[in-house]
DNA sequence: ACCCATGGCGTAACGCTGTTAACTATATGA
DNA sequence: TCATATAGTTAACAGCGTTACGCCATGGGT
């Protein structure tokens, strides 16, 4: 028995090898420019091996994106303990993401910049992802709840915060060259302009005007 | 002379020839899964011939967004002209905006959403993209003069309008799978969200409070 | 103590990719 | 008519993700 534990230590330390070296290559170089052979080089195995590990490509790179994801979640769900009001609890939820976007571009693009095919429609219960959007959702509810903020439907007003901050955080990461305004002011005043959207829209919770003609095309999309 | 004006002709014609095939290709599976064996297969020439009109892959396919570019601009620069009231076109502007990257997934996601290498920086100045946000940042500052919205930095405000409305094009063009409210809807509703938050700056030009400690990590990015 | 099965890994290869070098045929201008 | 330029093709290269297969050390059964 002992011996076979030690095979098993030995492969899942082999795993965890396989992980760090491709986590740091895929940080470094982008998804598409780290081959499994170089990664093989890197932890000094064959090409072949990293295949008794991982199924594939796709599927070594989306562990390493949900290790480092549930940091984010795992940030997120730590702050909901701190004090403050249900307001501050959701800008710094906005703000967390934000941040985590910045600081692991790579896997963030991953995540969320990965133009999926248009086909399969990947499940996306219980993704890793989606588990982020849910906590935003629990403090958007909670400043519902509090009477902070108002709104029709909260999924809704999740969707558009989520695209909000998604936004600023995917042109951050990789618009380079565009001259942006310093990140910390720009994220602050995008989550000014928010939050104030949101709590405005207590007093007057239908400012659009009934939506001019302007119908666009049924589009059809793909990648 | 004549001959050689048909032999221009002809080569403009491939040109244009090759630029259908390839955009109707790309639009269809994403740039990725398009190969230039199978742009040759449909304009029934050989794969190289595409390199004696396109320096490689990645010009032909930026050639193909720039035309399909310039209509958003087009219409961007159409609705100027039309009647309404500053914040109107403003509106009207970012749902063109989102609309034209609804229409053209590829396109927009070729754009905007490529993962752009650490190194170079490409050059933005003149870019197609940056011509459209420049547009956006027109209107903007005519609300700004006519006095319906205020804001410390022009620059600032129209980049923050820009991630957003980019983080709901990204999104809705990219996480198939995700249930997202109606579109329409979701649309509109950011749309008064941001329009809100803009107006209630006049008011209240400084919301926020003076930030959290929470400093992270200064990023290093790369893909 | 022997044998065989199994697991862990490497070698070689397949089919594909973007791209280039070298060649051919056609048509032009002198 | 002959040289030259042009437009296109064929063949190939280097690299990719991935798979088929062979090797060899180890472990348990007899």
């Amino acid at each position: 028995m002992g011996v076979s534990d030690r095979r098993t230590r030995h492969r899942v330390n082999l795993r965890r090898e396989i992980l760090d070296a491709a986590s740091q290559l895929f940080v470094e170089e982008g998804y598409q420019r780290v081959t499994m052979r170089r990664i093989a080089e890197r932890i000094e195995y064959s090409p072949t091996t990293i295949y008794l590990y991982f199924k594939d490509k796709a599927e070594l790179f989306q562990a390493i994106c949900e290790e480092t994801f549930s940091q984010l979640t795992g940030t997120l769900e730590r702050l909901e303990a701190a004090p403050g009001t249900p307001l501050a609890h959701l800008r710094e939820g906005l703000q967390t993401y934000i941040d985590f976007g910045l600081q692991h571009p790579a896997h963030y693009a991953a995540t969320f910049l990965r133009t999926t095919k248009g086909g399969e429609a990947s499940h996306y219960d219980g993704s890793i992802g989606a588990r982020a959007v849910d906590t935003l959702r629990q403090r958007a509810a909670a400043c519902v709840e509090s009477g902070d903020i108002h709104t029709t439907n909260i999924d809704m007003t999740t969707q558009a915060l989520w695209a909000s901050i998604h936004g600023l955080t995917a042109l951050l990461t990789t618009e380079h060259g565009f001259p942006f305004v310093a990140p910390k002011v720009l994220i602050d005043h995008l989550l000014d302009v928010l939050i104030a959207g949101l709590r405005s829209q207590i007093a007057a919770p239908r400012t659009s005007p009934p939506r001019p003609a302007h119908t666009p095309k049924p589009f059809s999309f793909i990648d």
